[in-house]
DNA sequence: GTATGGTAAGCAAACGTTTGCGCAAGTGGG
DNA sequence: CCCACTTGCGCAAACGTTTGCTTACCATAC
């Protein structure tokens, strides 16, 4: 058992809440300096650390904040949790992580098992469009801020990028490049960046003048198997679709390997661009075009409104939206994955 | 802020002490069945969540676990945390995320962190070979599983695979595959796993009568980058190696990535197997042959290792080894990568 | 009318901090 | 010599639970 203050008191013959004011190097502190010394000496060799959860208790702090995600081995969450580290951990938070697999009982099981830690606040990333859990976090005042996705919108303070604008992007980008059979594999429509990516690419085509074919639309979901199904079944259309762009990377990554395995050549019999800019995307042969979603700043930005939200003990209700940014890649445009020259080898 | 335990009392008019009681079911509770109506609507109506924090001061117990990993951006931690995850949830236990970037000062100040927030205990994959944090934790009698890598054999609950043998089995299928020069990537010799996986493949050379080439191990770490480096001066040599043995599956990607700059074709001009079979592993063209090791599984053994040790208050001390498992794919031998029929088009 | 016993609930300490306030002793001024 | 002020620290409450022990009340038996 790691020592307390009373025992350190009984050592050194004094009160505990004196320790625990030098330990606090509080500063309205008079103490003489040969006492003080005494117990700074005592605190060094004893490695004194308060009892955090005493100190919780007491303080109405915990100094831990949670991250909710849907799955932590999706690339795009693990580099969002490791931006809400970098921002936390030197400021002395530490930081739980709760993964949903985005159900959303689960979500709720975790934000209750949350709220009774008493963490400080929690960062979401796993919200469903009108989420009775947001509502909930809303309605206790608890700090909170939503990440990429959004529940009811604006009412939450909300980190993420301009989805309808990264989907439109991307879609100009296809019809750019000639292509008109354009399809879409959906996100749901439960979700705010599956609406707003599809809303995006609806208005692209909208403005290029391409009449949407509804059945260029298939709902994909945000899994490689998703991705593969809904390509199988686009493919197989009388009018096949001469290029896709998938409400993220990991179906993006579906429809690549389905292309592959029917020996289609990509881009030049399917066009394929993805969204997110995970890791994988530009390892795959051709590289994937897609989108790119600053995930880690997503996190450090989050934690950011988070802590001005503890610290004011306001809710700032600020909206932080970053501009998307295409990645054009081999997946769109012949022989733009630059293989560079091998230069380490070349000085020998 | 939540409603208390004496909020309630005040409100059915009794003691705090008799709500606790029914909130927690306490058996040996006699009551009237009127009060106890009473009390159990008020519960279920203000939806009274004991606070954890008073709790785990009473109970000397917070119901949280932490993670102490290098970087949940790397796959193999990410299984791992899900792993965790999965074994702790449904217990009851939250988990704390903490990220080390392979820097024993961080991993200090992190589980110095934790301490001070007394969290049950601490699952560590992080550790180096006779680690100062691995033995202060031992010394503080905090209950922790080591997983992956360990620090002093033997001395901790540990979970992880045959490092030796996996990579005997690795350089034995180069070997078998006609190979003689067989480079390794090397790991730190600070790290368990480097000096295991070091030491299996000059085992298996050694078995197989071949003599080991000091110039033909290179330490290039656990990051595509050394691995990238390593390869380059690898195959500047006079006498090139045919196949690289990879410390782990990132450095087995560098080499990967510096032969296809090459215009080296793997495997005819260079083979390459890696270590623990991240996802990325079998989406690469050709795919890579490694050494699977099952870090969900690790997860999840780790908590029950650790679970029984918190709720024991003993430390058993078991250490659990899994049999690593080859897995071929076209990175060593031709055709290996399977190409699945699309089952679903050809049914049209 | 008093002892017995069971029922229903209250009391209070304890977990380890933090912090406003109080108090005794010492110091300086008038 | 007395008053006021400072110095140096102690006291105790509070944060919200849990839990062993006690107590008030009532009914029944003697």
């Amino acid at each position: 058992m790691p020592v307390t203050l009373k025992q350190l008191a009984d050592r050194v013959g004094v009160h505990p809440s004196t320790i625990s004011r030098v330990a606090n190097n509080d500063p309205g502190l008079r103490i003489s300096p040969a006492t003080r010394s005494r117990i700074e000496a005592l605190l060094r060799e004893t490695e004194y650390r308060p009892n955090g959860i005493a100190r919780g208790l007491k303080l109405q702090q915990t100094l831990a904040l949670a991250v909710v995600i849907p799955d932590v081995t999706n690339p795009l969450f693990a580099a969002l949790f490791r931006g809400v580290e970098d921002g936390a951990s030197p400021r002395g938070y530490n930081v739980v992580l709760c993964n949903t697999d985005g159900s959303p009982d689960r979500q709720r099981l975790h934000l209750a098992s949350l709220t009774a830690r008493r963490v400080d606040g929690v960062i979401l990333a796993s919200t469903f469009l009108r989420d009775p859990s947001v509502r909930w976090l809303r309605q206790q005042r608890i700090p909170h801020v939503l990440v990429n996705r959004f529940s009811d919108d604006g009412l939450d303070p909300f980190v993420g990028s301009d989805d309808v604008m990264g989907a439109k992007v991307a879609t100009q980008h296809l019809y750019a490049l000639g292509h008109r059979r354009i399809a879409h594999l959906a996100g749901q429509p439960t979700v705010s960046t599956g609406v707003l990516r599809r809303r995006g690419y609806l208005a692209a085509l909208a403005e290029a003048g391409v009449k949407a074919d509804p059945k260029l639309v298939v709902e994909s979901g945000y899994v490689e198997d998703g991705g593969a199904r809904g390509t199988e079944r686009l493919l197989s259309m009388r009018d096949r679709p001469t290029a896709i762009f998938a409400v993220n990377d990991m179906a993006a990554v579906g429809a690549h390997s389905v292309a592959r395995r029917l020996g289609l050549r990509i881009p030049d019999d399917l066009a394929v661009v993805g969204y997110n800019n995970i890791p994988l995307a530009g390892r795959l042969i051709p590289g994937l075009t897609t989108v790119h979603v600053p995930a880690h700043e997503f996190g450090i930005m989050a934690t950011r409104l988070l802590l001005e939200q503890i610290e004011s003990g306001q809710r700032p209700a600020r909206q932080v939206v970053f501009q998307p940014q295409l990645v054009v890649r081999g997946s769109t445009v012949v022989g733009a994955d630059v293989e560079l020259a091998p230069a380490a080898l070349m000085q020998e």
